[in-house]
DNA sequence: ACGTATGTTTCACATTGTGGAATGCTGCGC
DNA sequence: GCGCAGCATTCCACAATGTGAAACATACGT
């Protein structure tokens, strides 16, 4: 009936079936991906091994998503590139969190206020409160934030201060006290590490804030002068001190976050 | 001995290596991907042939190499730009080919020539001399360098004519003769298509030249203000006149014009 | 605590991919 | 003009490889 046609390998078009869902879908669990391909989940399960190993997908650590990997991303589009960031976080996060034990989170900056990109928490042994990807924390009060604000250009930590200052919110207050801003960013810059405002016991922002008991060391990721976001390693505030657990694993944490720009360049220069 | 592992769809892993190979050296014959990655060559054709149907990968109508599609094109550099346009131009010329029985050929500018990217010579029934892909042929005395400079932007084609002027060759006069140019350029876009210069008895740059016997038409690839290359139709010329031939097949060239153009936007967009 | 939705592993089965050898095709040197 | 060399494509016997149903594991909501 229907013509021969030059021969074809059925299972590497199914491959391509796969990345070419992922492009129009970015971030889709297996189920998604097996209620638009059609595919049974362990071929799925099989072919996102794959693809995996040879590095066209990666699978995002904090809920096990898959995405097109860095190899083949097409227009660097603002999201994508932030994706970029998140995929060369992911691996050093993960061994950071092994060595460590205590979970690390990475942000960028998204707007008003910084998000989370990716996350060991669901890694880490010890089981703390789970957050997701795309989760909104306040610029001024969190660890992430001040590392953020700290170290990034002068021009870009004014624009943003003005941002917040007119969004006139009851959390951004700070932005209107430049003097103590200016104070506490020295001090993050003296100690070349930032921890969230003592007042700030917790609850991110957008849920019902509560004293979450968690505490957490955050860096940034300089790329030069810019400042691409921001990771943090997060404990139980009733285990470790701020200082006994900086000296610990500051340094570690500030290896992590140079690996992680070296590899995001590494890849953009590709 | 080796570690079970999560299980790998081989196949699939030997496409992806195909991918990769072809990343590293475009346009690759078939023997090269052979010896590259070491796959027989039945494998190849059979890869080649699936990763071709998903459009990942597009052959080249001049010599039938492979080359990654414009769906997985990474970083835009000028040169796979233009590997954009032969791969848009490719499946229309095909066709016109078909339909009209004489053999055609896309150019683009490079520098102080223009230069083949893709032609249906070795498909065409009559069979002419064969040019290859990467050719240089003069810009002001043939058909497709004046269809070029005919319609790009008045900035472009003084920029393109100084550099001609300065280099003072021999066969480059005309850019010394602004008035006759102008005269010429004008008859082009009045007529809508270009022929080469009846001094210029065939003979490609680069080539002795000798009466090959040939003519052509050409019309400019125009997206918008820009002009992207030029396409012609190529026949003995004892077969038809100019004019004959332009009425039969002008429509069908310039049809063929638009339609390469909208589909490299179409490609770019995405 | 229970049920549901999703991710992962196992396994028996046959579909599917594989490369050596045979066949075409094209260009080159003599 | 002829034969040879190199490359592309087709054929085919063989078994390796991919497949999905079902069982199992784990996370999530209520």
């Amino acid at each position: 009936m229907a013509v021969a046609g030059p021969k074809i390998i059925k299972s590497l078009e199914r491959g391509l079936r796969v990345l070419q869902a992922l492009q129009m879908q970015p971030d889709s669990s297996l189920h998604q991906l097996y209620v638009f391909t059609g595919i049974s989940k362990p071929s799925l399960l099989r072919i996102l091994n794959t693809l995996a190993r040879s590095g066209v997908v990666t699978r995002r650590l904090a809920d096990g998503s898959y995405r097109i990997g860095a190899t083949l991303s097409r227009a660097p589009s603002r999201r994508e590139r932030r994706d970029r960031i998140a995929e060369a976080a992911a691996p050093v996060l993960e061994r950071l969190c092994r060595r460590v034990s205590w979970p690390s989170d990475l942000m960028v900056p998204a707007g008003d206020h910084m998000e989370i990109r990716e996350t060991t928490r669901a890694r880490s042994p010890i089981l703390l409160q789970e957050e997701r990807v795309g989760l909104q924390v306040n610029w001024l009060l969190t660890g992430v934030g001040r590392a953020y604000l700290a170290y990034c250009p002068a021009k870009e930590r004014q624009e943003i201060i003005e941002m917040l200052r007119t969004s006139n919110k009851a959390e951004d207050r700070l932005a209107r006290e430049p003097a103590r801003l200016n104070t506490i960013l020295a001090e993050v810059r003296a100690r070349g590490y930032a921890t969230r405002d003592p007042t700030h016991v917790g609850g991110w922002y957008g849920k019902p804030p509560h004293a979450d008991g968690l505490i957490s060391i955050a860096v940034p990721l300089r790329d030069g002068a810019r400042v691409l976001g921001s990771i943090n390693i997060v404990w139980l505030r009733t285990a470790f001190s701020v200082e006994a657990f900086a000296t610990r694993h500051l340094e570690e944490l500030q290896d992590a976050a140079s690996e992680i720009v070296s590899s995001v360049r590494g890849r953009r220069a590709r």
